[in-house]
RNA sequence: GCGAGGAUGGCGGAAUUGGCAGACGCGCUGGACUUAGGAUCCAGUGGGGCAACCCGUGGGGGUUCAACUCCCCCUCCUCGCACCA
């Protein structure tokens, strides 16, 4: 029987579970790697190939590391709280719990038919009691030092569901999953102070080794800008007579542009509105301002064209100008951003200028192109179009002549001085709504009193459990679920014995993936949710491996909980997560009729090899073929128990890792896996035989012990080369994640053993311990069955290269004449440039090319190429 | 609209960062072994041409002895963000 991956992978599966192989401790001795991977989501469909890219990549590296003397730390677990579980228990009638633990078993159990490398002692849920108590204790900490607060903010609140919904799940005033229509609601809720962080949320960035593009969206999230507010004064002189009492302020990143603002704007929700407004315009913008409210703010962003907006029928005196301006009421300008409220610098602006023109409201240019520019930034008609590059300050007074960044700091000088306005910085980065109407979620541990203050629950009666609740369903009167436990909810508060309630909302599942990285370090700490000396020795996680998707909420609000406790003392590190690497997404072929019904791919035939036309197999009707996003909807969905079965674990591993760039994503071919399924096999046959006859494999008797035949006849001594450069090439594509490079490397030294007669032991020792991050499960067998060693080559010392053999005494190089490549030539790799000319000039057809024209020039780069000019 | 990334054989992808484009794998073609092959092995495989050669890295221009790689312009694709003042 050949190459048999059933019969090998779960004895070592199992041999690594029993012997606790990568259970590691603090241990002072070593160097420590830890490699992490962002924990799923235990959902009920369990895993498709797309989650083992990201899980198979940190476990090549987490073993390769240790291989090279690290103590590894790799743990996994479980995001386990949130909706869909929650969903499930209602429909099945069963408490989330145990679909919970029903999916993370299976889920488990699917990863661990992978045979990765993790530490199972440290498996963790965000669901365990044990767990969830820290989440509470670190949320306490949070509470205390004022950044978790409750407020009064506006919400997507879906009726049918009873709960509020997040922004992303929100579309066109409709639930995305159920279609119930969705309203904007003003309720309690809790929220998280990040946006005191802000600041430091940036600059931190710059010191990680996260790809850029995703730095950047961090920043674009957090959305800094620089500028000035400035304060208008409401003018009294309003036809109608609105009184003149009150001013306002503006943000703005162009105060240099003070003297064209020919307007203001305030958002339909700023509180001024009300108060302004003439009576012979109360009608209308009370209209208008009802209507805005209704419109989701999804709604409101998306149409950006048509510019709509009501005359208050008050006036501004602008600053700078002297001059009354005209203040309107527009959605244009937001709430939730800034002040609220704008200066109108329609010459200047875009948007200002497209909502002047719609009103006909007044354009004054204030800024001028810079005589040198050229372009785009060189035409300017502010009639026409807004005109929103630097330049040159004009028909502003004090202001003429400047640039503009000369220009804005003048004037924020001069409304300092005059008492108008100052210097500010504003984030696009809001504070983080942190409360669900939800079961299924940790409760937070807070108690409100009586006399209506809330306090925390005393640290030494964590955790407050989920209460047992008949249905987990809001109450009729649309209160929270966790209402329903009334004996839960009425308490007292231990401290002074007054009654109090407990908060019936629960947190968002961010909420235990925000530090769950801490908790693997120490996982059993009953005391605190871990201690000095773990946080000391494995802080910070060294690479971090995950989805895109997460770029900016679970990334940012972990990032944002670590400086809170970094602040706090309680870890040592600034950020968490040093290393961050994306894996990309996984995408499959999918099968789909004119009707737009969906095919398995078992279930439709390509009518012709190659012929790229394909019909369903029963019926014969057409069906296009597209590149999709795996989803169950889509029919295309890889589930890797199939592949495992058909291929063998490690075959699954390195399809994955062969499929192109980890951070590439690529499209799922079960071809490719027979590919790497065939390497595998030639590799097991260097190691193995089957004798005539017999069932089982036994090691290839061409293995022997003994040195290197010197003779070049033989062969060897160009395979030894080949095997140190292979290692060279490996391990340096390891450094960097490139999988796939360094799986085709080990191919061509598989091919080059392939079919000798006779294979020494040290060329094939070193072999497999290449192979073992990889194909872990056919290292060990080979290191153990074939090559005879007792130890497990998880623990064997990562193979070293001698940098002499990895160069050839002789290469061959191109010949060019005028840039064209004529001949290569053999040349001894130490030849200098007179002797690489000289053999590339003695070539016949470089002479032939020359048709006997001298040489006027000869480039020659050494070891690379001769280019022959004539 | 803004920002980022990308475009290389029939397909997935390589290319030491300016030095023989197409490593490796899939697919395909031919052959060997076979009762058989959808197993295995060997050979071939960017396009054109009998050939010498010519043409080829989305398109156009440029720099250079030499460009997938650097510069300018354009097209298309993917992913973010999107009235953020």
């Amino acid at each position: 029987m050949p190459y048999d991956p059933h019969a090998i992978e779960p004895k070592w599966q199992e041999r690594w579970l029993r012997e606790k192989t990568f259970s590691v401790k603090v241990d002072r001795s070593k160097p420590k790697y830890y490699v992490l991977d962002m924990f799923p989501y235990p959902s009920g469909s369990g895993l498709h190939v797309g989650h083992p890219k990201g899980y198979t990549a940190t476990d090549v590296v987490s073993r390769w590391k240790r291989m090279e003397g690290f103590n590894v730390l790799h743990p996994m677990g479980w995001d386990a709280f949130g909706l869909p579980a929650e969903r499930a228990a209602v429909r099945e009638n069963l408490h989330p719990a145990v679909i919970t633990k029903r999916n993370v078993d299976n889920f488990r159990k699917q990863i661990q038919r992978l045979g990765f490398a993790y530490d199972w002692e440290r498996e963790l849920s965000t669901t365990d009691v044990e767990y969830y108590k820290w989440t509470q204790w670190i949320f306490l900490k949070l509470f205390e030092k004022g950044l978790a607060y409750q407020a009064e903010v506006a919400v997507n609140w879906c009726p049918a569901l009873g709960t509020v919904l997040a922004n992303e799940e929100v579309q066109d005033g409709k639930y995305v999953e159920t279609g119930d229509p969705v309203e904007k609601r003003s309720m309690r809720q809790w929220m998280m102070k990040i946006t005191a962080y802000a600041e430091r949320l940036i600059t931190d960035l710059d010191g990680l080794d996260w790809p850029e593009s995703l730095k950047e969206m961090q920043r674009h999230w957090i959305g800094k800008s620089s500028g000035a507010e400035v304060t208008f004064t409401v003018s009294g002189a309003v036809e109608g007579g609105a009184s003149g009492a009150g001013s306002f302020t503006v943000f703005t990143t162009r105060p240099d542009t003070l003297f064209g603002a020919t307007y203001c704007v305030l958002a339909p929700e700023h509180p001024l509105v009300a108060s302004i407004t003439a009576p012979a315009q109360r009608a209308a913008v009370e209209a208008y301002v009802a209507a805005a409210k209704h419109k989701a703010e999804r709604d409101r962003m998306a149409d950006t064209k048509e510019k709509t907006g009501a005359f208050t029928g008050a006036f501004a005196v602008n600053p700078a100008t002297g001059q009354p301006i005209p203040i309107w009421v527009a959605d244009y300008v937001l709430w939730g951003y800034g002040t609220g409220a704008i200066m109108a610098v329609p010459g200047h602006d875009e948007r200002d200028h497209a909502f002047a023109k719609a009103f006909g409201l007044p354009i004054v240019q204030v800024v001028a192109p810079s005589p040198g520019a050229s372009g785009a930034a060189a035409t300017c008609d502010v009639q026409q179009a807004a005109f929103v590059d630097d330049g040159v300050a004009v028909n502003s007074r004090f202001l003429d002549g400047k640039g503009t960044a000369d220009a804005k700091a003048a004037m924020t000088k001069w409304l300092e001085e005059k008492g108008l306005g100052k210097e500010r910085v504003q984030y696009k980065l809001r504070d983080w709504l942190f409360s669900r109407q939800r079961y299924w979620g940790e409760p937070f541990p807070v108690l409100h009193r009586a006399d209506g203050t809330t306090v925390a629950v005393p640290d030494d009666q964590l955790p407050v459990l989920l209460p047992p609740i008949d249905e987990y369903k809001p109450t009729a009167d649309g209160q929270p679920p966790l209402a329903r436990a009334t004996d839960w909810v009425k308490t007292t508060d231990p401290r002074t014995g007054q009654p109090a309630t407990r908060e019936t909302n629960t947190m968002p599942q961010w909420a235990g993936s925000c530090w769950y990285y801490l908790r693997f370090i120490d996982p059993k700490n009953a005391a605190a949710p871990w201690s000095k000396e773990a946080e000391n020795y494995w802080m910070p996680v060294d690479l971090y491996v995950g989805g895109v998707e997460h770029a900016v909420l679970h990334l940012l609000y972990a990032r944002f909980w670590h400086k809170v406790l970094y602040d706090l003392g309680l870890v040592t590190t600034k950020e968490p997560f040093q290393k961050l690497r994306n894996q990309g997404m996984i995408v499959a072929a999918s099968f789909q009729e004119a009707s737009g019904k969906y095919h398995y791919p078992h279930d439709v035939e390509e009518t012709a090899p190659g012929s790229g036309q394909w019909r369903v197999k029963a019926t014969g009707t057409p069906v296009k073929t597209q590149i999709e996003k795996m989803s169950k909807s889509r029919y295309n969905v890889v589930n890797p128990d199939d592949v495992v079965r058909d291929y063998g674990a490690d075959s699954m591993r390195l399809y994955e890792c062969f499929i192109g760039p980890m951070e590439a994503g690529g499209v799922w071919q079960t071809n490719g896996v027979e590919g790497v399924y065939r390497f595998l096999e030639r590799a097991w046959r260097l190691f193995f035989t089957t004798p005539k006859g017999a069932t089982r494999d036994v090691p290839n008797p061409a293995l022997v012990e003994r040195p290197l035949d010197p003779d070049p006849k033989a062969g060897e001594k160009e395979l030894e080369k080949l095997l140190h450069k292979t290692i060279q090439k490996v391990t340096a594509d390891l450094a960097v994640m490139g999988f796939n490079t360094a799986i085709s490397a080990m191919m061509v030294y598989v091919n080059a053993l392939t079919g000798r007669e006779s294979l020494p032991k040290a060329l094939l020792d070193p072999f497999a311990r290449l192979l073992a991050p990889f194909a872990p499960h056919l290292a060990e067998e080979a290191w153990a069955s074939a090559l005879g060693h007792a130890t497990l080559i998880a623990d064997a010392p990562w193979p070293k290269f001698d940098p002499a053999l990895c160069v050839d005494d002789e290469i061959e190089i191109a010949v060019q004449v005028n840039g064209k490549v004529r001949d290569t030539i053999k040349i001894p790799v130490a030849a200098d440039a007179a002797q690489c000319q000289q053999r590339a000039l003695a070539s016949e057809k470089v002479q032939r090319a020359m048709e006997g024209k001298p040489a006027k020039k000869v480039i020659v780069v050494p070891k690379k190429i001769v280019n022959v000019i004539c």
